[in-house]
DNA sequence: CCATTAGTATACCATTTAAGTCTACTTTAT
DNA sequence: ATAAAGTAGACTTAAATGGTATACTAATGG
């Protein structure tokens, strides 16, 4: 019932990217140093978040990420899933043929899972860059 | 951002608890093969609900398992945190000095995930067996 | 009072996952 | 052409997960 490193080093640099001047483009050497993330796994994390479509990336010299959309529109659901995937609380809720019980359809705790895992990503869907952003000033 | 085997085993043998009549004892093999459970590896499982104080244990002839409360006193999270400890979906909110940034104290992602897993163990702590037994008939 | 039943205590084991590193490669500005 | 920066993917190490095995302790009842 964790999130994992990655997870929060995501946080850190989408944060990061988020405090800055709306556009700007900064190396991943930066984010690194600044929130003391290892550099060559921080890059494995940006290409996540590339992929999710969270930030873009620009190679070359001058190159880096920046924000691929305004902070007020990115939510931490976005960058845990990007980072971890949809959010599935228990086996049987990612893949039903997983509960050796094989009683999914009628077990009442998979379906109060469910609900558990809905109100979760909800809060994680309440909250997004801007605030936290400004919250960090 | 998952719960892990032990704990839906755990939710399965307390299920089976609730469901039967107040009072009764019974022996980890029955609700081992009722539920698909590995016997060795419920038994551990069983331990700790033991010792959180959720069931009862007896030893010998007749031994067995039984509640240690009415199912509605016993809540979603008291299994959860039973087998697994308290919910901590990140890191700094077990051990503050888990931060490489070192930023804790000013950080709005700490305060942002404080308040996520509050709301997260308020769901399961709003759940309890009475109602998880009852929906199962 | 001892055989049987059932839980307890620990140690052990195999896999999987998490976290991080390394090497080699591609793209781009100057 | 070269240096700066991201991309790709194999590799590594350590820890966690899920499960077994062995030996022990306690209770019952014939
Ligand atoms: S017992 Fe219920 S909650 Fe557990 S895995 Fe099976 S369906 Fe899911
Ligand atoms: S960066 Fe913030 S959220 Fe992440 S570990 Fe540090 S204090 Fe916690």
């Amino acid at each position: 019932m964790k999130l994992n490193q990655a997870t929060d080093y995501a946080f850190r640099a989408v944060l990061h990217l988020s405090c800055l001047p709306r556009g700007r483009v900064v190396e991943a050497r930066l984010i690194a140093e600044e929130q003391k993330i290892p550099m060559r796994f921080l890059l494995k994390i940006l290409r996540l978040l590339t992929l999710a479509g969270i930030v873009e990336s620009y190679r070359g010299v001058n190159g880096g990420y920046v924000l691929a959309r305004a902070p007020a529109e990115i939510t931490m659901l976005d960058v845990v899933e990007a980072i971890e995937g949809p959010i599935k609380i228990n086996r049987c809720l990612i893949a039903p043929e997983e509960c050796s019980r094989r009683a999914v359809k009628h077990c009442p705790v998979h379906k109060t899972l469910f609900s558990i895992q809905q109100a979760l990503a909800g809060e994680f869907k309440k909250r997004n860059f801007q605030e936290l952003c400004e919250s960090a000033k």
